[in-house]
DNA sequence: AATAATCGGTTGCATTTGCAACAAAAATAA
DNA sequence: TTATTTTTGTTGCAAATGCAACCGATTATT
């Protein structure tokens, strides 16, 4: 367990007891499985009781449509957590399906056991369920806001929408985005060439300025 | 108190601790708060540490924009709960407005206080942290199907997403969706007009029947 | 029953968008 | 350095969409 401990300091729901680890594992009734690539470690429509947490490896959430197509929502890189909202929200089945890139490892988190204060006095519990709310409600932020932008309905307004979020976030009219115009364009969901256009259209019109990554609202 | 427990019993965040209500409410500090019409309970940008339950009225989520017209993203009746992401995100400010629609009360729940547990023995705790777990996992899975379905690129694509959800959901190829043609085409963000227009398109081609609120996928 | 209001479908039209192909610029590799 | 790949911007064009206006059907109100 211990060569794992680089890792499983930095994920966020440790956050706070990273001293106890030791102790807050055993207490949970953890469990490391190792996969195979391309196995599968959920599958959609199956129950689950447990939150998963790569340890090494990486794996990716997928969605199959009725049609067989697949469709890649998430990769997950050591320390990335998965399958959260479908334990806490105790739905009776997980939808996605998350499958092996690479051989890897994975620590699972028993759900049930981790909100129920145990008879040991385990303290740790509170600041665990904490950490987990902070996880899940910070998600329902960033979600919202993507749905805020994506309910725009030009490219313009969307762009305008996603710059006056890194505006309020930053308190600056000029910041720099974590995304390549291809990635900004999946991002707000637009065709990347017709995103570029608007771009520059914005730009003649003053509005604003940019420079690779970097954006100036006028 | 007693006069609100009519709603407080609907109300998601106490499910299963109906019961015990009344030790529930003192246990947790919560206070009630009148609104006059058009006052405001948070307001953007500002601190909040508790959570709102609408007990009578109405009042209204909306976000101004930069060029200062605002947007209602939902309207609150009583039994509805709100501030639970920011506050469990612990976020140092909302980002959004909440303003009374009409004259209301407005029941306040410490959030430090419900996950804490207590040196008395609430044993209720567990449930409520569930409960608040359970809503806003929920509120995440909902937020992402809403994102699956407005990342689709086109009104036709949207739409058997958004069927293609109802199908699982229920288990079968027909359903009643809960909304009205205007309500459904806000809720997947494009023109009603078109979306009409789209609709009869797919029954034309043999993709779907339909009658009001009931769809049957062919 | 008569009237008004809401809801759903249709259509013409201008605009926006996605798509595809290409070119310039920048980054990376050889 | 030169060659190669990746990224970004540009443009023509066809298709999709939003918009507005309209009409008939259904529902609610008087």
């Amino acid at each position: 367990m211990k060569k794992y401990f680089k890792v499983l300091e930095k994920v966020p729901l440790f956050k706070g007891v990273e001293k106890e680890l030791d102790a807050v594992l055993s207490c949970l009734l953890s469990s490391v499985k190792a996969y195979k690539k391309d196995s599968i470690i959920f599958l959609a429509g199956e129950p689950i009781h447990a939150i998963g947490i790569i340890l090494s490896g990486s794996a990716k959430i997928i969605k199959e449509g009725i049609d067989g197509n697949v469709n890649i929502l998430t990769e997950l890189v050591p320390g990335d957590t998965f399958g959260e909202a479908f334990v806490c929200a105790s739905m009776p089945k997980i939808f996605v399906t998350v499958q092996a890139q690479h051989n890897c490892e994975v620590l699972f988190i028993n759900y049930k056991k981790m909100i129920t204060p145990c008879a040991a006095a385990c303290d740790f519990h509170t600041k665990l369920i904490e950490n987990m709310m902070k996880i899940i409600a910070m998600k329902n932020i960033v979600l919202n806001q993507k749905i805020e932008i994506m309910s725009k309905r030009s490219i313009r307004e969307k762009l305008l929408c996603y710059f006056e979020i890194q505006r309020e976030t930053g308190n600056s009219n000029q910041f720099t985005i974590p995304f390549n115009r291809m990635e900004l364009a999946e991002f707000i969901c637009v065709d990347r060439s017709a995103m570029s256009r608007e771009l520059s259209k914005m730009r003649d019109e003053g509005l604003i300025e940019f420079e690779k990554n970097f954006f100036k609202l006028l």
